[in-house]
RNA sequence: GCGGGGGUAGCCAAGCCGGCCAACGGCAUAGGACUUAAGAUCCUAGACCUCAGGGUUUCAUGGGUUCGAAUCCCAUCCCCCGCACCA
């Protein structure tokens, strides 16, 4: 049957809204204040992302039905440039992003008002909101969203900044950024938020090594700078012109790109006029540190892009500089006309310098030679290459060539060595990026080096051990992460916190020209949200919002006369504010994808500890896992991989929230499949048909009603417990696998009382409210229940009825080993013949309870002792003694109130009474005896097989 | 390199503070019921062996601890993620 989910789902949700029931206002209610890293407006989401949200929504709507005041608030972050190049793409008709916007669903029309980034920032607004989240029947108090650009919230931004300033935890230091020289600042990351090429390139340290030639410097740039021992000759473009710079009066020789490069870094750059590369062959210069005199060879592989587009060799420990070296030798001829000899060529031999476990004297050498390459040409030299480096740099030594620093490790020595050549002069630093970086503008991307950049002072260390003690009282998952956040807040040096250029976002309060960046402006946020309502509906406005303003709402300092007396705002409408925040915050859960894990959880809780006082830390951390695409994930950036809306219609917001929650752990990742997804709907639509079909069922009282009432009372219990530790999964395992599972077999069984199922269904609707809200709303109805399932409260477990559960267990396992027997025996039976324990047997069960409840514990030979006194035992000889053996051994762990269970129970009645169910079960006449009947039928001597717990079959 | 996480039956994926585990659940599969048929739904089966409810081998590989290990320890192989201005 066709359900039109559709108009359920916006039934509920209008009715929800009418109600007012997702918002969220301080009362005498304990409360929960939950959040989800609010979302960066890079445009439109995928199926992926909804599921963290769902899961904060889950969660939020348990808490509902234990009694909890829930706050969820939602905003989301447009902070940064990703607003304004969508803009300026949409303005110039980019044809990509034109067809990205249209294949979400963007028309015509609102294309065309989107070409300022704060309309493209106000567009995805709505569409996070209404598209996604309303849409998703999440109970989020939508009076209080906000979003880093609105001017409210700057004004708190500008305030937590000041906080940090005068916890002194904002300091100023050079620092080198990737930089446009169109753009600005840009940030390299591999999602390329701000550049169209080169999201995995790092900032590499270059060594700037100065050879003497003449009065100018050659100057190589290197990775390597321990490598210097082993300098023998120098390599320089002959086809390049190589540029003439004055620093720090020193005339330094570098490609023309690199002198461009150096001007950013260094403010005294002048051109002195350009020098061939063809000239500077031939001749010789002084290398650095050694001293030695070395050749200049040509080499058309260094690349002016690269560093200073001149390369120092050390071809004992570079493969490739050995294979250029040894081609050189080899093809000594093809040099003659850059003035180089044979004898200059043959006099040219590599020092030694490092010792590696697994290698001889030459690294580079071996290196080359294992893997087969004699050409200079071959790509497999960077392997080579990356191979020596990673050997030597963890396991190698500095061997007696290298001076002071014989016998040291690498990694030690390269600091060493780099220092010294820094100190004496003969070196300087320079960065550059791993590979090319291109802007989106279509500029290439330098490092630039700023001076005054601020940074907040996250390696401070009262600070760090302070919060790294804070977590350890909070709930954080995966357990794993708990574990490991206090590395991840060690690690935490100083953060870049402000920047120039292209970017949105809030100003720096102390100095204007900087705005702060994407991650600062986020940390202390879920704050805001208690004041962003006040906000929105207009009472306070942003120039209220005065340092004092939220010196006192946020800390409690000052009075509130002098404080409504400086922010224009109401003593009252401040007192209720103040109220509000006291009562909100901490914030209980802040929930996140994995890659919050080590940026922004972190700054989350430095900057809490930092600002707020030790009442208002957060309590929790929840981290998610993705959704994948195939192979890789869904990524926003590169355009949507299901579109949310088409998502929605295709399979129903619950199926897709049952989808979420139950289809792996939160903490692994999940490939997107929609298949799985079309079976939750199946899932959803049985429930439907079923739940409706109980509905209609009036009958009587019977056994299993027990039974069902007993089974759900552990459900309730397994559900609290697990939603403790907020595991979804499980929840809905119990839900919609097993609760559903024992509704049909209570029915199957013949169960119909009314008042029973009533009660059953009523708590299962509340069970699967928190994962399918609108279903449970519209079986809620359908039940005739009160109200919102959404606003019900649930019940606590009543605890199992354990003889209940004992005797249908019985009769299953009954059923299953009368199964089992004619498939094993392959008979064909015509009846079948139950015979249940004698009673003796029964009184063996009793004692060893007894025994085990004494203290003394269960014996093998205290419980033959005991058994054997018993007369009626007695009586059995031989049997008795082998019973009370095998009971004593295998009862041994069990508690005694289960041993009760096996004396207690009256076997004989529980399968009498489900024989005529058995035998519907089994398609085969079913017979109870019990096995004291002495007039029974038991041809085969079957009956005295019988224990208490597995009756005897005869089958015939 | 530093830090972290994994390898479970055809696939996905629970379990992993040791025993209740031959190992939850889903998907796919097989047999049966229902149906004119298909689909849906329901039942049953599911590593291997077994003519009476039993037994034998399994949870990357190899060792070890233990009365007992998918679960703890060690080693090995393989896979994945983060490493900074991207919430």
């Amino acid at each position: 049957m066709a359900r039109d989910y559709t108009d359920v789902e916006k039934k509920w949700q209008a009715k929800w809204s009418a109600a007012g029931i997702n918002m969220a206002s301080r009362d005498e209610r304990p409360k929960f204040m939950i959040i989800f890293a609010y979302p960066g407006v890079t445009g439109y989401l995928h199926v992926g992302h909804l599921r963290g949200y769902t899961y904060a929504d889950a969660i939020g709507r348990d808490k509902r039905l234990l009694g909890y005041n829930v706050m969820f608030p939602v905003g989301t972050h447009a902070t940064g440039n990703g607003a304004i190049s969508l803009a300026a793409r949409i303005k110039r008709k980019d044809p990509d992003i034109i067809k990205y916007m249209k294949d979400n669903g963007c028309t015509d029309e609102q294309l065309r008002g989107l070409t300022d980034p704060m309309s493209v920032v106000d567009f995805f607004n709505n569409v996070y909101v209404n598209d996604y989240w309303k849409r998703f029947g999440f109970l989020s108090d939508w009076r209080r969203f906000t979003c880093t650009l609105y001017p409210d919230y700057g004004k708190f931004i500008k305030w937590q900044f000041r906080k940090l300033m005068e916890a002194g935890l904002l300091i100023q230091k050079p620092y080198y950024a990737p930089f446009c020289s169109q753009c600005g600042p840009v940030a390299i990351d591999a999602s390329e938020t701000d550049i169209s090429k080169g999201g995995n390139a790092e900032t590499q340290e270059y060594t700037l090594l100065k050879f003497e030639f003449g009065e100018m410097k050659l100057v190589a740039a290197t990775l390597r700078p321990e490598t210097v021992y082993g300098q023998v000759c120098f390599w320089v473009n002959p086809d390049t012109e190589y540029y003439k710079v004055m620093h720090r009066g020193e005339l330094w020789v570098v490609s023309k790109p690199a002198a461009d490069k150096l001007a950013m870094q260094f403010d005294d750059i002048q051109f002195f006029g350009t020098v061939r590369g063809r000239d500077l062959v031939g001749w010789t210069c002084k290398a650095p540190i050694v001293g030695r005199i070395i050749p200049i060879l040509p080499a058309t592989f260094c690349d002016p892009e690269v560093g200073t587009g001149m390369v120092t060799s050390v071809p004992s420990d570079s493969p490739d500089d050995w294979i250029n070296l040894k081609y050189i030798k080899e093809h000594v001829g093809e040099y003659a006309k850059y003035g180089i000899d044979e004898k200059t060529v043959a006099s040219i031999n590599p020092v030694s310098i490092i010792r590696i476990e697994g290698y001889g004297d030459l690294p580079a050498r071996d290196a080359v030679e294992a893997l087969g390459i004699t050409s200079p040409d071959d790509p497999r030299l960077d392997e080579a290459k990356k191979q020596v480096y990673k050997d030597g740099f963890h396991a190698g030594r500095m061997r007696e060539t290298c001076g002071p620093y014989s016998g040291m490790r690498v990694d030690e020595a390269k600091e060493k060595i780099k220092q010294a050549m820094i100190d004496s002069g003969e070196a300087e630093l320079f960065h550059d990026l791993s590979e090319e970086v291109v802007c989106r503008c279509g500029e290439t991307v330098h490092i630039k080096r700023v001076d005054d950049q601020w940074f907040i002072d996250y390696g401070n260390k009262e600070l760090t051990e302070r919060t790294s003690a804070h977590c350890r009282d909070m709930e954080i998952y995966p357990p794993e992460y708990y574990a490991n956040i206090h590395g991840v807040l060690d690690w935490f040096r100083e953060r870049a916190c402000v920047r120039q250029g292209n970017w949105l976002g809030t100003g720096f309060p102390f100095d204007e020209k900087w705005i702060i960046e994407a991650i600062s402006d986020s940390t202390l946020y879920p704050a805001y949200y208690i004041i962003s309502v006040y906000a929105n509906s207009g009472n306070i406005k942003p120039e209220n919002m005065t340092e004092k303003f939220f010196d006192y709402v946020m800390l409690g300092k000052g009075n509130e006369e002098e404080v409504a007396e400086e922010s224009k705002v109401g003593v009252s409408l401040l007192k209720n504010i103040r109220e509000d925040v006291k009562y909100w915050y901490p914030l209980d859960v802040n929930l996140g994808g994995k890659e919050h894990m080590t940026v922004h959880f972190p700054v989350f809780l430095f900057n809490h500890m930092a600002i707020l006082p030790e009442d208002m830390q957060p309590k929790g951390i929840i981290v998610n896992w993705y959704i994948t695409g195939k192979k890789s994930k869904i990524s926003k950036s590169k355009g949507g991989a299901q579109p949310i809306p088409g998502a929605v219609e295709a399979f129903g917001v619950d199926a897709m929230r049952l989808y979420y929650s139950h289809v792996a752990s939160m903490f692994v990742d999940v490939e997107w499949n929609e298949e799985i997804v079309v079976s939750y709907k199946q899932r959803l639509d049985r429930i439907y048909s079923f739940a409706e079909d109980l509905m209609q069922v009036f009958g009587d009282v019977s056994d299993i009603d027990r039974w069902l009432h007993s089974r759900f009372q552990v459900h309730i219990a397994n559900i609290r417990s697990s939603m403790e530790k907020y595991d979804l999964r499980q929840l809905a395992t119990t839900a919609y696998y097993e609760m559903f599972n024992d509704l049909r077999w209570y029915v199957r069984r013949g169960g119909s009382d009314e008042a029973t199922i009533n009660d059953a269904l009523k708590v299962w609707i509340q069970s699967m409210m928190p994962i399918t809200p609108h279903m449970a709303e519209e079986l809620w109805e359908m039940a005739g229940f009160e109200g919102f399932v959404s606003s019900s409260s649930y019940p606590e477990s009543g605890g199992p009825d354990l003889s209940a559960e004992y005797g249908e267990d019985l009769i299953r396992s009954t059923i299953s080993d009368v199964a089992q027997i004619r498939k094993v025996a392959s008979i064909d039976a015509t009846s079948v013949y139950i015979y249940t324990a004698s009673a003796w047997k029964r009184k063996i069960y009793s004692l060893a309870a007894d025994m085990a409840e004494s203290g003394n514990g269960l014996t093998i030979p205290g419980l033959t002792k005991e058994s054997m006194a018993d007369p009626e035992i007695r009586n059995n000889g031989k049997a008795a003694s082998e019973l009370a053996k095998k009971v004593a051994s295998e009862m041994v762990r069990e508690s005694p109130a289960k041993l009760r269970l096996y004396s207690d129970s009256d076997e004989y009645s529980v399968l009498s009474e489900a024989s005529k169910f058995m035998s519907e079960e089994i398609g085969l006449p079913v017979k109870v005896l019990s096995a004291d009947d002495t007039a029974r039928y038991d041809p085969r001597g079957k009956s005295s097989a019988a224990v208490p717990g597995r009756p005897a079959i005869y089958l015939e």
